[in-house]
DNA sequence: AGGCCGCTGTTACGGGATTCACAACGAATC
DNA sequence: GATTCGTTGTGAATCCCGTAACAGCGGCCT
């Protein structure tokens, strides 16, 4: 119980990286290797061992002093930790351009958010298969959330209509939704929203491109070339 | 020549908030309006004012003491901190599900970052026409680099080949590298990459909704219901 | 003119995140 | 067995970001 509280309170920087560590651990898994140093992982990934341990000892830790991690033990507690021990069902709003392509998202499936369902408003979308599922009217949104235990939601409908959209969401019983819309939503307390946003992500990088261009080499890092 | 040394050594963290407030703030300049407070702004994007002012206070403030921002000021000015004074344009790399979709975006173009190409290796897709543009062999990427000045490129191909299409890439030219492929890229120091995993995000949010449903309704921000 | 209000620029502070340092421990080697 | 090396867990220290506070200026109203 106590557990449950803390882990709520672990900061964002170090929920952004479980991912990115499962991952490479998948990978190790996959070619065999047993067990893994926080030094060997983290220098994989770019990062201090030491974060790696710091960001470990949030949930208590996962080996104890001497002993190397066991990637049999780290996959299937960061997966519990992160919440997919079991598959997460997840549907999709709007079966426009990008709604289709994450819907052919191989890796959604494998990464344990299986789409169940994809959801549009257009007739003409309507009946379109998608790897083997139909896009469905909104009719049947409600019944399937239910009958999945549907939480987690891809809203890829024009930013017009996201509002409108997350309020049903929200109405349905979903409690996080993942927003590919550039707008910001409105939701209650128990409801979380992840917002991507295309804009920001291309404008940053244009932003260091022309730091680049323009201002020489230099990094954030340290090394300016001398005054 | 002092200036932009400085402006590289803004945190990434205000970096991102730029396209936000000239989200904003396009915005309000097609409604006619044409002065804004730092308060006005930022509680509309529900940040401090006082965080904003610091952020504009990277760049040496965009007004003086006693006046409110002028919009027709601020806009231009943002856009050419973030580098889209002129549009930056910009190719695409893989015509698969996710490079159509973003082909397609119209948005793209709209906040100054116009496909000028799409690339693939797939025979069946080249000549495809993607909003007037055709899909390209990949003979003709070196040539249109240079002849359009791209420095960006937006990478969708799958994760196996993405490597591979970097250097080729860095090579032709390209300064910055917006990745959509799972891996991590090596590229020289003096090529940025930004990686868009959705994975992490997808994953974070799982572990948020997870919290809700667990633990409560606690967030991050304070309120725990009494112990 | 004078006073008041609201605004920005700027500096100082507090807190969170990252990094460091080291203690405790296990295994292998001599 | 002792020793040495490598490992994790953990608290301290450092660094950086977000927030608050305030000084200085402009306009407005009286
Ligand atoms: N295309 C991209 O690459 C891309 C990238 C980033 C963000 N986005 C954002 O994602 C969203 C979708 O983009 P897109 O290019 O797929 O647009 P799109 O027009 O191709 O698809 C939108 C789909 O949503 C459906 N829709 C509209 N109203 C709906 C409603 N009330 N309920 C259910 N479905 C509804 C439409 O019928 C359409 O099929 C937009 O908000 C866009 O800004 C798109
Ligand atoms: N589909 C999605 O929604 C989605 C979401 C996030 C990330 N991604 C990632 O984006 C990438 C593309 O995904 P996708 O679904 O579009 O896959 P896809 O298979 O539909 O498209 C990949 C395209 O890249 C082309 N290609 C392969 N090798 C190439 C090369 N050397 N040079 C140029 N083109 C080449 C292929 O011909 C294909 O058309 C993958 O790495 C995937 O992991 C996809």
């Amino acid at each position: 119980m106590r557990k449950t509280r803390r882990a709520c309170n672990v900061p964002d920087a170090t929920i952004h990286r479980l991912p990115l560590y499962l991952e490479k651990l998948k990978l190790l898994q996959a070619i065999g290797v047993e067990d893994v140093s926080s030094r060997q992982l983290a220098e994989s990934l770019d990062i201090k061992a030491s974060q790696l341990r710091h960001d470990f000892h949030y949930f208590g830790g996962f080996s104890r002093p001497g002993r190397p991690y066991q990637v049999d033990i780290l996959v299937p507690a960061l997966e519990q930790i992160i919440g997919i021990s079991q598959p997460q069902p997840t549907v999709i709003l709007g079966a426009g351009h990008l709604g289709q392509a994450l819907a052919n998202y191989q890796n959604l499936e494998l990464q344990g958010f299986p789409v169940v369902g994809i959801f549009d408003v257009n007739p003409k979308l309507i009946g379109l298969e998608i790897r083997g599922q139909p896009v469905r009217d909104m009719d049947e949104l409600e019944l399937l959330i239910r009958d999945k235990g549907v939480r987690i939601a891809i809203l890829t409908v024009p930013a017009a209509n996201a509002q409108a959209v997350t309020d049903r969401l929200v109405r349905a019983g979903i409690v996080g939704i993942f927003n590919f819309a550039p707008t910001d939503l409105k939701v209650p307390e128990t409801v979380v929203v992840r917002n991507e946003r295309l804009a920001v992500g291309i404008m940053s990088l244009s932003f260091r491109v022309k730091c680049i261009i323009e201002g020489g080499y230099e990094r954030t890092d340290g090394l300016v070339a001398g005054e």
